[in-house]
DNA sequence: CAAGAATATTTAGATATATGAATAATAGTT
DNA sequence: AACTATTATTCATATATCTAAATATTCTTG
């Protein structure tokens, strides 16, 4: 059967709607290719500040990024293996 | 620069969106196994035919899938190289 | 052409998401 | 402790999406 009711999909789908928004996907894209703090991905976006947290937190609570802090600045980086493996896909 | 504001992701985006959704992503796995007509997706997933019928035109705007009619019936499949990529990696 | 089967569209109400503004929290510095 | 830089949260509003129900369209068959 092409169309199984028991499997859901749910997690995966998730996954692709979290990464679904073009600046959450910008930065997970960048944050595939090099950790970075807050500060640095608003600037490079030319976004207010306000809304890449939003974002981040959004990303942080999907389990797709996590945050270590340094100081006063927090890096994040990407942890989820779907979402970089969609990224690898899409370059 | 990892965040360029000019690189877009417009597109790739709005593929990962439409494809963020238990139902859609469901229907277009089983797409990318077999094409199908629309009354044999929705009595596999046991959802009604015109919830069926509105993600399939969703995903036929965006450009995911295509329908082909043969009599009374349209029969479905995947089109877009990137949703089929997506399928790829999750299965 | 009438009837039935398969598919599509429209509509409406509920829920979710996006965005910007304001504010709060945390950390380092003087 | 006061000040500044960095990051997070809250709030309000606009916009989009989801779902189900009803209706419409398209095709086949008698």
């Amino acid at each position: 059967m092409a169309f199984p009711k028991e499997m859901s999909f749910t997690n995966e789908a998730e996954v692709l709607k979290v990464l679904g928004h073009p600046v959450r996907l910008k930065i997970v894209t960048g944050l595939c290719s090099k950790e970075c703090n807050v500060k640095n991905i608003w600037e490079c976006l030319g976004l207010p500040q306000a809304t890449v947290s939003q974002h981040l937190a959004l990303l942080k609570n999907k389990g797709i990024i996590a945050g270590k802090r340094e100081g006063a600045e927090v890096f994040y980086s990407v942890i989820h293996p779907l979402a970089i493996k969609i990224v690898g896909i899409l370059t």
